[in-house]
DNA sequence: TCGTTATATGAGCATATGATCATGTAGTTG
DNA sequence: CAACTACATGATCATATGCTCATATAACGA
């Protein structure tokens, strides 16, 4: 309760956040909330990809991939680095993978008396 | 690495996840990318209210309301308990609040070279 | 039963966002 | 310069979602 989070927390557990401060959380899950756009998340964990490696990836098509990596990279959740004709991204705040966390622990607990969703069974 | 949280998380950050999971990833964050509804999970911090009391907190209409808290009902988010002519909504599942301060300090190392926003400035 | 209060919900409108197609732009190679 | 590759983006359509108004439902009291 001491550190980088702690001016927010604080606010956030006690006193009302600004509207601003609540728009831009909330934008946060926004950016958050595309399957496709966790999925590219999620295939960038282990290192920077080109484009076109992601659109392999994923499946998507190259324009839609394309969209959803600049909307991350508008966040502040990627970094885009250009070399050549290709543009290789990369994520920029390793703090997204615990917000991923907490929702899937969330949800696995939810869900903990329904079918194994989360086994593949 | 072993307890609730583990198997969606090792999937997470190993394999992929299946398509459903992401889906259910992204609609939690989806419930948290409203402005109001982390206004009315903030309002109930500190202990359950009714619906009334949470338009006069929150500044919305009552129809609104309503409408926020059902989708965050829905979320398994908030649980409802109704007493008599009241409804009285509480908050399910904390780790909501994790997740929200992850959020503010990223978004506060984000622009802790810019405007003071967080501090109200 | 009738009226009142507390909450929920159907209908409609406005806006936001995602997917796709086609095209634009930048960098490379010949 | 021309052709090609990798990526970005304008335009469009379809859908989803939030907000509001009006009304419905449910519980209580007279």
């Amino acid at each position: 309760m001491s550190s980088p989070l702690s001016i927010a927390c604080f606010l956030m557990k006690t006193r009302s956040l600004s509207p601003e401060v609540l728009e831009l959380v909330a934008r946060r899950f926004a950016v958050l909330a595309e399957p496709m756009r966790l999925r590219l998340l999620q295939s960038l964990i282990d290192g920077e990809k080109n484009v076109h490696t992601l659109v392999g990836l994923t499946g998507g098509t190259q324009a839609n991939v394309s969209r959803h990596l600049q909307t991350l990279t508008d966040a502040h959740l990627l970094r885009r680095r250009k070399e050549g004709l290709q543009v290789f991204y990369a994520i920029a705040d390793p703090s997204i993978f615990k917000l991923c966390e907490l929702v899937c622990g969330s949800l696995e607990k939810e869900h903990a008396a329904r079918a194994g969703v989360f086994r593949g069974e």
